[in-house]
DNA sequence: CATGAATGAGCCTTCATTCAT
DNA sequence: TATGAATGAAGGCTCATTCAT
């Protein structure tokens, strides 16, 4: 009854929609959020202005689309680093993901740190932000206590914050942030917990003291 | 054929100039920078728009001197660090008044990470923001290295990416972000430099190389 | 080459379009013309877009069609009165139909005083609207004369307006507006022309002095 | 210490908008609202786009202060009639003046009688119309009654469907509809409330029953 | 120094209509 | 007959900036 079969029609959409949302991240991650004009989008992804209204409802509802994609396409890759059975290792390799994240994604990374930063735009995304932060902390957490680490909450923390520092650091001057150093350094860093000889119980503090 | 003295007149100047920096940082902090009209900063500052454009030549130049207030400020607080005679105290101290800092000076945290994403604003911010940047490296590394820790270029680019993250991280979410906690546990992971069993002039990347 | 016989061809077309006009009175009658858009009356309909315009060839004709139909409906249904054999009658006769068209109608009317107060939209409808108007004003005269009223030619003005007026007011506030009473009144007023002493020609000036 | 002095800016002002009112009441009624772009408004009233929006919110704001504008003004106008002493004379008075109106404020009861009908638009303008509307009403009603005439809330009721109706028949034809002749009606047909054969205070609906 | 009226460019969004299939 | 992807032209509105006074 469809003149195109339904399949076509749908690989069309599909097609259109996969190279608005290509196209919109690039440009986002390129230029900033704000600073990306619908219009530019458009014409990237070489169709019309209302053409893209009728794929995404708002260029907010876009900006949400790309998160969402985008959020699960990391946590795809990062749930590779679950199937690493030694516990001792699954960190490191968790870390190594990252690391080639952080380079393959950089729009996304780059596009994200804005967008978070714009109280306005922040209110659509908190939906999509708000758990998947949380994962991510989690995640870290679970590992570190694998592993051995102690004082997992306040670690996790720090260790998120390192990696978003870094990320960061790296999306503002990708041709000179030694973005494989610093994964490096943190490989190293938490390739395992503090050795205490008393407890694990023992602060931080006195982790490496008597050796 | 000024009515007023110069002197006050130029007390005056002063006075409305530093009336606008402040209210442009609150307004560019809560709504963030291109969210925020210039007229909007004009009338919470109680002036015209055109008074505005009399100090500021542009919206832009208004965020620059922000940045260089709010630089000028953080590097005199920070420089009492540096007094701190005992080099083995003196990162404590400084991450000590970086924790202050960032929760004293939130609005500039949060304007600053949302501005420096727009690669648009970024333009005009980078003479300012690259030495700046650099400069916060090299004291790190040069603290760092003081209180005798190994591959201080890697080390200080970490300790940088975790102040950012985390300074980020609580800007985001700031009635509960465990900041103090944060912090704590920052000041004890740099109390001291790691000690390796074979000595403590190898550098990290090569340290495990005998196991 | 039709799998289907040209004649259930021809009653499916009928039933769709039957089904678009009706549709697009009830939405239209809602939210006024010009603020429904056209992609909204084929959902409603449960056809697509292009479908539609295989039936009419724009909104606009979409607009008359309806209007067609639904005026040769009131004309219909005006005609009854025309069946009453008792002059004096028939005028109550018309009004009675009336009233209940008004209700009836509501979409119609609301749609269609709207329509008719955008130059632009009128201009379609002047060949539909100006006749029926013109119909309308005679056979108000011709109930009128029949009646034995004087003035024939303003009276039925008058009536008119009024019962424009009525239903515009109805239309407006359907819950609220005392649609019976206002029609019972209009019978009453009608039921029979204003008498006086001297002669029916007397003009409406002077009907009610000599008492 | 203002530049141009507060006077001259305050009649600068006063001038800008009045002519912006007038040129949008003109607009609208030539057009319609809806179909009045905001630029046309701008352009006629030989002003920027931008410069409406510092006078009005919106294009809706602008329609609401057109309506208070107006509603005012006929509000006014009106209220001579209230100084009429005699009664029996008074509603004559106020149909005059009605008439006037009806023919000097052409724009803006055509403006009115289409914005009305968009449900949209209607949301903005209850809060004005809705008192208006009773005002009118109530002060019809009080004629009447001063006049001795029956059953004056559904009289009321009729006489202002009769206005409104002539108004709107006029707006849309105003070259050939006999505004005067129809006025001339009215205020002969209100001269003097019915005379029935039993009383003056019978009900409008039994008045002609014995006969 | 100070005002605020005024501009103009650009942005997001809507929608009637067309067209390939 | 039927679909819905696609277009293009506006339209309402915002905002950094200028300018006459």
């Amino acid at each position: 009854m469809s003149p195109r079969s339904a399949a076509a029609n749908q690989s069309l959409r599909d097609a259109t929609r996969a190279r608005l949302v290509t196209l919109a991240l690039r440009l986002f991650g390129e230029r900033g959020y704000a600073a990306t004009p619908v219009s530019a989008i458009a014409k990237a992804a070489g169709v019309s202005q209302g053409l893209l209204y009728h794929y995404f409802p708002s260029k907010t509802e876009l900006l949400v689309a790309i998160f969402e994609e985008s959020i699960r396409d990391v946590r795809e890759s990062w749930a590779r680093a679950d199937r690493e059975p030694d516990p001792r290792l699954r960190l490191k390799a968790l870390l190594r993901a990252i690391g080639a994240l952080i380079r393959e994604r950089r729009d996304f990374w780059a596009m994200s740190y804005g967008a978070r930063m714009q109280p306005e735009v922040l209110a659509s995304l908190k939906p999509l932000l708000e758990p998947w932060t949380r994962e991510i902390h989690d995640k870290l957490r679970r590992y570190l206590r694998d592993a051995g680490w102690p004082n997992t909450e306040v670690e996790a923390l720090l260790l998120f914050a390192q990696i978003d520092g870094v990320s960061q650091h790296y999306v503002l001057d990708p041709v000179r942030y030694p973005l494989d150093a610093a994964i490096d350094h943190l490989v190293e860093r938490y390739r395992q917990p503090p050795r205490t000889l008393l407890s694990p119980r023992q602060s931080v503090t006195s982790r490496r003291k008597p050796s």
